[in-house]
DNA sequence: GTTAGGCTACTCGGATAGCCACTGTCCGAGTAAAGTGGG
DNA sequence: CCCACTTTACTCGGACAGTGGCTATCCGAGTAGCCTAAC
């Protein structure tokens, strides 16, 4: 049971543009720098992200990413489902059919206990990710912390964030 | 976000014995062969399982394996944990900490939101599986999945069960 | 017949190669902006 | 002065190697049972 490094990253990101101006974009690069990751790396769960629906990518010059819906309607779960991919972690290989007296197989019709119970855990994580909004993840402005990080985004929005079409499509 | 084929063949292997009579024993071996896997690498879990102190391992001939503590006390979570480890999946880089203008050091006592909610979703789903222990699993003898297996394994059990001393240790 | 000794065979235990997925990187297709020449 | 074209530079997108962990395997340490031989 391992997730990933390039979860962290996605979350970061996408939690970083959704503090973005909107009419805003911010590119791979400039992500890359501000989160000390590397690019090429990072523009790979980009794409997965863009994939998925998520981000949305503005291609050519002063183009970039940003959110393609509101914060308050993407979820960490869309976010880990889109860089790890949908498929639960425990796969039920179903070794009861093996061995030199298998089980008649009308019987693996339904799920072993074990794996009903498995996947039943793992959808209680699931639900409980997709509880969590992107808006929820925002330190609340009143807060020290809170007034520094947006102090330290903003700075860098202002010295990277490009303007652009401000809803190009749908 | 994957999970090793070793936590099935695991499971499977702690629910099959917890339904040996007491006082006996199952040997690597014909577990493996009752699951039609691999001795050498269901050997390489049952050490963990062991080491965790799930199983007690029966040295010498006519010796095998058999659970530690009785099937009410023994949880999925204990399972999964002894053979993935206990480290949680998510784990935070901080790379809030990189880039060109860090947040000052005094804000990182905290873990972020992101790594906080991360957590807490991983603590459902480990709350999710400790709620299920191993005698939960078993099928109800009065109903024909359940009478399958049992005879099935008790078959086996006739077949390679081997009688060990009752309670060696503790 | 009984018993002590040695032997054998079977078990678990840890240390050792092989392979796949994640990590990290590169170059190509596409596009908006800027520069340039002509009208 | 205005406009159209070319060039440029920057962006995203997908295809290509490197490495760590899971997969699979082997041989060694230890022990219970069995055989043998002496008493």
């Amino acid at each position: 049971m391992k997730l990933g490094d390039g979860v962290e990253q996605a979350l970061h990101c996408v939690l970083m543009l959704s503090g973005l101006p909107a009419g805003q974009v911010l590119a791979a690069p400039a992500l890359a720098e501000f989160h000390g990751v590397s690019p090429s790396y990072l523009l790979k769960h980009l794409q997965a992200l863009s994939n998925a629906g998520i981000l949305q990518s503005v291609p050519g010059p002063r183009g970039g990413y940003r959110l393609a819906r509101p914060a308050g309607r993407i979820t960490l779960l869309d976010v880990v489902l889109a860089v790890e991919g949908p498929e639960p972690a425990f796969r039920c290989a179903e070794i009861r059919q093996n061995g030199p007296s298998p089980l008649a197989p009308r019987f693996f019709k339904k799920p072993c206990a074990i794996n009903a119970a498995m996947l039943r855990a793992e959808r209680a994580y699931r639900e409980e990710l997709r509880k969590v909004t992107l808006d929820m993840l925002a330190s609340p402005p009143d807060s020290e912390l809170g007034a520094a990080i947006s102090a330290r985004a903003c700075g860098f929005f202002a010295q990277r964030a490009r303007n652009a079409p401000p809803s190009p499509s749908h």
